[in-house]
DNA sequence: GGGTCTTGCCAATGCGGATTGGCAGCCCCA
DNA sequence: TGGGGCTGCCAATCCGCATTGGCAAGACCC
């Protein structure tokens, strides 16, 4: 349980107060850089030269008991590994770095929600982003006392930040109505997540404005978000009787697995099935063909969540959501086509 | 600079105490569970109670102070949004969790490394894994008093764990000159690391054995080990004259690029040339064709990195690159095929 | 030259918990 | 029955820093 033995000594305030020929508590007004701090330039500069050259550097860990706040903020999400994740946490990354905060991740896929915010809870965090699947049903007192902003998952208790999801679905159904098509499925995650309904909705919203729908038995539900659950999707939904012309995928990942297995089974894509996906992921420019999809400012929502749990923990004030959705832009490339001439259906008049 | 109106009051070890109808230290020496603890069994039996009673947690903070350790250990990467090192964090985060520590996640893309060791020091960090470029040419004085494991970048003065990234480059050539071919590219990032080093020498080094080299034209440098960086060296590979038959590519993603590169300027894969890569990221097997690849096994050598450094951290015996290479292996998928009868150059006799 | 301010610094204390040393009380045995 | 040895608990102290209250010395004024 001991730990081994002790490495180099550490240089403390009082070794900077002794050199510098002050007390503690004047060195630590200097070296805090304390607004209101009555103390004369010259023992400033004695206390800084001091510090200098001894090479003193603050203890995080005794200055976060003191100031009850640990300069740290948590960060929630399903799975870092997915590549739309992992912008939104490098987006929240960078500002919380330029703000002197350190960024705990922690991965749902490792450790269920309710388990790392005890964890963080003991680290006496300052505050918790979150972009976790549950994160509105989590029971009041997980998040209780904590500061808290969620990603893409609006809840009236707690400020949030989040993409315009219902348009990603909207942009994508009129790109394939645009195209003729009429004949769709649609393959999406099973899991509870606000941003993933919202593009369904989205998508079947503008469908319905259009007349149309999509049957039952071609609305997928797979267990979770990625490049094997589309291809299995896809491979059941070739394998049903008839067939859509166009897929719209609830992310890049499902697309990505669906296109493949399109293609392996021998449809073409686009020129017998248009398949689109959703977030613009860097990878979707590089799978063949290229992936039609709807930017969602991955970076940008991460980045925006962390300037406002930044603005709760320290105090300033917080509008509610006064910045609306980010916007999200349709990008046609190759995996979309007009409705081939000889439609399994005749055209609606 | 005040943080906002403070929350929930805290539940501190004197509230146990209080409740338990015993001192803080007694209290201490049973929620800290220690081994020569000297409390009768009905004593130990109302603390326990009280703590759970009021829902007492511990605070990391205030035990990190007095222990002078953290239970945090600082990982240092490249880029974690690089799937290959987003998969040895997985790794080492998932060792660590199971042992009760945190990680501090550090992007080398977003600082330089030795503002991250500060900053790592400053937070009071049990150890550091690092697998990070130019770790092996810091100053001694960074990483003094630091624990230190690296991952994939030999050094004497430290342990470390690495994959077998020669033999990635000698399985790639034996694969390629079985196909039949003879005349070779290579593409490969210009950063100073030691695994991409000798993933190239272990190419060569196995081609040198069969009598033949890469010419320096055909022999690619690029920034970085991105998709974006091999379609350029795909472009400027085509557009030189002659044509290899077969390129080697330093990891996966400029593999990536490159095959799309070539596809896009018309040039068949694996017909007319053959692609491999290296990492064996997921990816590998959703593009069009499926990358060839040498699989490294990157969570375990997360996982490996994360075990070696807790060692240190708690005093356990630490074997000095005992446990040797992890082992890679090829995997043959569809970028590469035999070199096509009409080649650019009769066979070697 | 004795008050009243101001200025500049420091003593004391707290944050939450770990650890050490020691002191009672009890048992046991000679 | 008195002393030795345990056992079980607590008082005191420390970790490194931030903050408050106050005190002394000098500036200023009448």
């Amino acid at each position: 349980m001991a730990p081994s033995a002790a490495a180099a000594p550490r240089v403390t305030i009082y070794d900077v107060a002794a050199r510098a020929g002050v007390s503690q508590p004047t060195a630590s007004l200097v070296l805090s850089n304390h607004p209101r701090a009555r103390v004369a330039p010259a023992t400033r500069q004695r206390v800084l030269d001091a510090a200098a050259a001894i090479g003193y550097r603050p203890n995080v860990v005794a200055r976060s008991l003191t100031g009850r706040r640990s300069f740290a903020l948590g960060l929630i999400v399903p799975d870092f590994r997915s590549p739309f994740i992992a912008d939104v946490v490098a987006g929240a990354e960078r500002v919380a770095a330029e703000a002197g905060y350190a960024v705990l991740l922690c991965d749902q896929s490792a450790r269920p929600l309710a388990s790392h915010l005890e964890l963080l809870r003991a680290r006496q965090i300052d505050g918790v982003l979150i972009d976790a699947v549950g994160a509105a049903t989590l029971p009041e007192a997980a998040l209780a006392g904590l500061r808290v902003v969620l990603i893409d998952e609006p809840a009236e208790r707690w400020p949030g930040v989040a993409s315009d999801a219902a348009a990603a679905g909207r942009l994508t159904a009129e790109h394939l109505l645009a195209l003729g098509h009429r004949e769709f499925a649609f393959i999406g995650p099973a899991v509870d997540s606000h941003a993933y309904r919202l593009r369904e909705r989205g998508f079947i919203t503008a469908l319905r404005a259009a007349g149309l729908t999509v049957p039952s038995a071609r609305w997928l539900r797979v267990a979770s978000a990625a490049v094997a659950e589309g291809r299995d999707a896809m491979r059941r939904l070739l394998a049903a009787p008839g067939r859509p012309t166009a897929v719209f995928c609830a992310n890049d990942l499902l697309a990505i697995g669906a296109v493949k297995q399109a293609l392996t089974a021998g449809v073409a894509v686009p020129r017998d099935l248009s398949v689109a996906g959703c977030d613009d992921i860097e990878l979707a420019r590089y799978v063949t063909p290229e992936l039609t999809t709807v930017r969602i400012p991955a970076r940008e929502l991460g980045a925006r969540a962390a300037r406002l749990l930044l603005r709760q923990v320290e105090g300033r004030p917080v509008r509610r959501e006064g910045a609306g959705l980010l916007p999200v832009q349709l990008v046609p490339r190759g995996t979309t086509a007009p409705v081939p001439p000889a439609a399994p259906l005749p055209q609606v008049a």
